[in-house]
DNA sequence: TTCATATACTACATTATTGTGGTATTTGAT
DNA sequence: ATCAAATACCACAATAATGTAGTATATGAA
């Protein structure tokens, strides 16, 4: 019950990165910040600026800068942009016969939930995530 | 977001029993109407009886039984017997430093989200499942 | 133009999850 | 007691997710 550790991560650096979204940020001050796999989240960034999330700057004096502010980036797009999205819509129970049209009893219960958590990914953007001083304790 | 595959499994296999619970049905037959992987299926059903989900019966005429009636066989327990269920208490955002006591904007919403599908895996009976006659044509 | 330093790319390594093969052991009808 | 047919067990295979290595390419300050 959670995103992939690869999503976490997107969401990590982009929380960091969020704290001066003007300052162009190298991937090694990422690495060493986050302590995540350097080369993983090297390609990880390039991943995210292809979806526009952030910008690369290539180059001496280069790196990466958020593209939006904060408060335009959400977590949905980070997460639809490093796994596949569909995954979040489907039955919790893996069957595939059914859905809206023909629920089980559990249907009803689920689809809200699932709803409901689409819906938190869809209105929580990056600087809400960052308002908490604990988590930016990186 | 979704139980793993292991767990669905689980669910179906204990789902399809649920229909007759005192019939005792041979891995074999199990495998054959739900088409899942031959040995995956004998040992995860080996799990299952070992968590006292299923009663296990050696020998020639044996097979697998349900060990209490369907109402009483919850999905979160199944889902506890065969993958870490501590998974689905955690931050959704993969977070350690915070919790409940220090919560971030997205706690308040992603908490009571995450209990609620507890509650549903809690209070959701294989009964309850069984209900919806799509999901049993196997 | 050079060159230090950055990203982009490709291929491979490790780990976790899921799937397979072969054999030992159990059991009850006969 | 025998034996067909079932579960239990152990080791390995395939796949997917995550992590690592090395090289190519880009860029702007000097
Ligand atoms: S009806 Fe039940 S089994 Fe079907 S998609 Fe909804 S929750 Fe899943
Ligand atoms: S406060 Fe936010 S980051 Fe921390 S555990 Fe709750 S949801 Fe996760």
């Amino acid at each position: 019950m959670n995103l992939s550790k690869t999503s976490q991560y997107a969401i990590r650096v982009i929380s960091f990165m969020a704290y001066d979204n003007r300052q162009i940020y190298p991937a090694s001050v990422l690495v060493k910040k986050l302590k995540i796999s350097d080369k993983y989240l090297k390609r990880l960034l390039t991943t995210l600026s292809k979806h526009g999330i952030v910008r690369s700057i290539q180059g001496r004096y280069g790196g990466f800068v958020l593209d939006k502010k904060p408060e335009n980036i959400f977590i949905y797009d980070i997460v639809a942009a490093v796994e596949n999205i569909e995954k979040y819509y489907g039955c919790i129970l893996g069957f595939s016969e059914c859905s809206d049209e023909n629920p089980c009893p559990l249907h009803e219960k689920w689809a809200p939930i699932r709803d409901e958590l689409i819906n938190l990914l869809k209105n929580t953007s990056i600087a809400d995530v960052v308002k908490n001083p604990k988590i930016m304790k990186f």
